[in-house]
DNA sequence: GGGTAAGCGAGACGGTACGTCAAGTCTTCTG
DNA sequence: CAGAAGACTTGACGTACCGTCTCGCTTACCC
């Protein structure tokens, strides 16, 4: 989990010796927040998040929470940091069906079961109620993922197995919406068969 | 926009117009508190809606508001209505492709246009915070929605336009799914040509 | 006690029926403060007397506090009343030198010894410290003691006890000054026999 | 101004201008907070001065301030240096009456118009929320005022011009505390008028 | 048509968390 | 090794809403 949104603030992440001098922040107070966030986050949900919680919780002080985050999102956003980079970069098999099976069994699974997922949904409901946190979930987030998303596509289409012309966003749009849709809005599971008939299909229609 | 969670407790909906008598709510009050929410959430959004707000908009005392709904969601569940089935019920054309063609862009605008639909977008987000309004949202609202998104793949079974042992359920989730993923995900928009294009390639694959 | 600085706000304190609702505040409230505050500032000093130490202490809640005194000095200046009326109202023996052994007296012991003399020697040290409470400390408190201070020597002018031309206000200054001295900056006792000479010494100087 | 509280800690304050070496503290250092102070005081008042602000104002780390001063009333006790002595010596005119006159007249404009007597105002008002500081004030500066004091009464008394068996604290009490009082309670001015009267009656009173 | 009881507006109340400020401590590097 | 810089914990600040409460007014219905 490494940061992102703040990356600039914190020149060497990577010796992280220093802890409360001008020399930068404690990257031990960081990594605490960010633990009790992900922690609480699970434990009491979103909205009985506080920062105070997620204070006393870290055994940080407030103070030190508002000199690094604006908001509460803002910790949740760090928080993410590259947990979607790491559960949801599609591996490559050299075969499309395989590529996609397991690509969308892995959102799946990332989205209903893990806790980075449940971080995710949480971000996507305060999206819902702020544009402005929308937008930054996505040029964050969402945008390289839907990179990653398009990989698999872009491959096959490179070997062949695609036509040239494939409207890779329309074909990404039918491939995961309809998972988004379970989890998100209706709240029904995402089994490995459901994503294997969105496979299934969308290879019938595309394949020759 | 008519009430379903509290209707039972107000036997007299039709000619009241009173503050303050025993025998039954006032309709004025109920009214002026659900236009002020639908308002506010539009002016305001849903992150500064607060029951104060609320209750000064409608020029209703807070103690109104807690008398007759248990909490803010419960005025939005109230305040969504009927909206659902009023923009949201498809006509029935005799044809399968304009049944989905024309249902497909009502949902599309629906949800990005309409202020009912930013209510929704509101309680989803809500819904992805709270797991009891997760369920509440779909057995009060979105449960009749699925009922309705459904109909014209059943009418279409029924004239033999499909085939009998069509997956309903998951058909509507492939039609319906990338429509949701763009406007609570990604954020894109949903012309026109992107519902005809599902609906095109959903034909081509099931009808015969 | 009674109230001066916000009396106008609470106009039936008689009744004194009333707790949380439109027609007026919570006597009950008000009272725990002024009780608060002054045990407090007799168990831990001006220096650590903190409103939110107030709020716990009177059981009260802090905005309760805010909604009825703009600052802690204001509560300090509610709470001390009409104590100087009270306890340095010089009373009227039909003899000069009585009235002043007995006036000087009870300003040496108020200050020394009561816990109203406490809060008027906290007010008078935050005084030093601003001059707009300097100023309110005098026009709600000091002007009208300074009145009662005049008292005894206004009724000896009366009684052709002491010359008409005599300049009261100084002749006060020289009369407390000294108590008031010894009180505020050199911390020494103020011992019966130190005040009975200051009015030995002032009768013999302008008695003829 | 000279240190007092301090002065053991620094050796070598004659020469001193570093800033961070091993030598002993910087005197340059020390002189820009007691001067920051000073300032501070006279332009934000008391209640509004912070460590922080000295800090800054001084362009000295807090961290010097902490190490050289246990608290922000050190400060004050340490900036108020020996300017009671220089401004409230008085001077000997072999004279009582002009000895008492230049004395009063200097502790009135001392205490009402000198940026010195707006710190000793301060630290009054602070000693009467603390008893610890009171206890401070009075031995580190009061107590060698209080001789000052005494010193025109014990001259005169030296000349014959007073009689041996005056009461010298009573008297200075007497003469002292109408200014006091005056300043530090009613905020009346002190004019050369009022001062002259209190010698006038002082002297009709015991000489002879 | 007068009495009565519920709904109403108003708003004070005890709370919780907010985001800010300064206090005083600690750690690092510079001179 | 003192000093500048500044991050740290702590705790109080004053504010905003929460959800509860009490009050007195306004009705609709009932006797």
């Amino acid at each position: 989990m490494t940061d992102q949104a703040s990356s600039d603030i914190r020149p060497d992440t990577a010796g992280a010796r220093h802890s409360g001098n001008r020399y930068g922040r404690s990257e031990q107070a960081r990594r605490a927040v960010l633990t009790a966030v992900d922690d609480l986050l699970v434990e009491v949900g979103f909205a009985a998040l506080t920062i105070e919680g997620i204070a006393t919780r870290a055994g940080v002080a407030k103070q030190t929470i508002y000199r690094w985050w604006p908001s509460k999102v803002d910790i949740l956003l760090d928080a993410l940091g590259d947990d979607l980079a790491e559960h949801l970069t599609p591996a490559e098999h050299g075969d499309l069906e395989q590529d996609l099976s397991a690509h969308l069994a892995a959102v799946a699974e990332f989205l209903t079961e893990s806790d980075a997922g449940a971080m995710l949904r949480a971000l996507t409901g305060v999206a819902l109620h702020d544009t402005a946190i929308a937008e930054r979930l996505r040029t964050e987030h969402l945008a390289r993922q839907r990179e990653r998303d398009r990989l698999p596509l872009r491959r096959a289409v490179s070997r062949g197995e695609l036509p040239a012309q494939l409207d890779l966003d329309s074909a990404v749009d039918q491939l995961l919406g309809p998972i988004y849709y379970r989890v998100l809005v209706t709240g029904q599971p995402v089994p490995r068969a459901f994503t294997e008939d969105l496979v299934r299909e969308f290879l019938a229609r595309h394949r020759d």
